[in-house]
DNA sequence: TCATTATATTTGTGTATACAACTGTTGTTC
DNA sequence: GAACAACAGTTGTATACACAAATATAATGA
């Protein structure tokens, strides 16, 4: 096989084992009514500790950086997940702040999360897992 | 780290690859108003050769599973790069053929494309690839 | 200081996706 | 061969996403 069927495979094989994977994490999430993005917004912020993330920060970090992170929050703010309030050293920036029932929620997520995570990778052993893991940092890091 | 950091990461690692790859293809295929999503139903009608395809043909190859195929198809119809017809065999079935304008886009596209996915594998040499590709596919024949 | 530019977030609007319900066709069983 | 189940696509509808334009605040500079 040339290079250019090896690069084409390469990147096929990428979207589809990603879309895999979003698909069972969906699945998983579904019965809580969140989202994927919404799990991935709350796990960032609490990663911050009481450290209160503006959106800016958020999107930076987030998997999807083209989704509406406005009203992607709204929905976690309409269930009390999840509060916000403008920054008063720079009023155009806004605090967000996981709740505690956000955080509460998170950890019962936590565990469906961390099986359907392993479910994906099952197919590989430690080892490989880790070489995967290298290969696509580098890809992310570009 | 533990192995289940290593999974979180894994995983988290495997979508930000991905939704980053999506995010160049989708920005290259823009210029021609075709989606990623119709771009791949070209590719596999075209890897068809003469022989029509059914909806259930398409969707089984489709990278996303659970997208619209009929609204997909009504655009690439619209556009004069896909043709429909009732299967007389079975009324039930649809076939689907690739137009001779859809090919002559296809061929255009497959440059950009060639280049966007080059891009996007850049980071990694061949054996790189050559590894993360059949790590990919042991994930995805799972 | 007042206009200009840059930054941070929100909103408007068209398109895409998800999921379930529906239509039409074929296969099966009594 | 009529009733029922299975199959293949389509459509309705609510939600999500993409992208541009708009708003609001802060920083800069003549």
């Amino acid at each position: 096989m040339g290079q250019i069927e090896l690069t084409k495979n390469t990147v096929v094989g990428l979207l589809k084992a990603s879309s895999k994977a979003e698909d069972l994490l969906a699945k998983v999430l579904k019965p809580y009514e969140i989202s994927l993005q919404q799990f991935n917004v709350l796990r960032i912020l609490r990663g911050r500790k009481e450290k209160p993330a503006n959106l800016g920060t958020i999107q930076k970090r987030m998997v999807h950086k083209n989704s509406n992170t406005t009203r992607l929050i709204d929905k976690l703010i309409e269930k009390f997940l999840v509060e916000r309030k403008t920054c008063e050293e720079n009023r155009r920036k806004i605090e967000l702040i996981i709740t505690p029932k956000g955080r509460s929620i998170l950890s019962e997520l936590d565990l469906v999360i961390e099986i359907a995570e392993t479910e994906i990778l099952k197919p590989l052993d430690l080892e490989e897992q880790k070489s995967l893991r290298k290969l696509l940092n580098k890809i992310n890091l570009n």
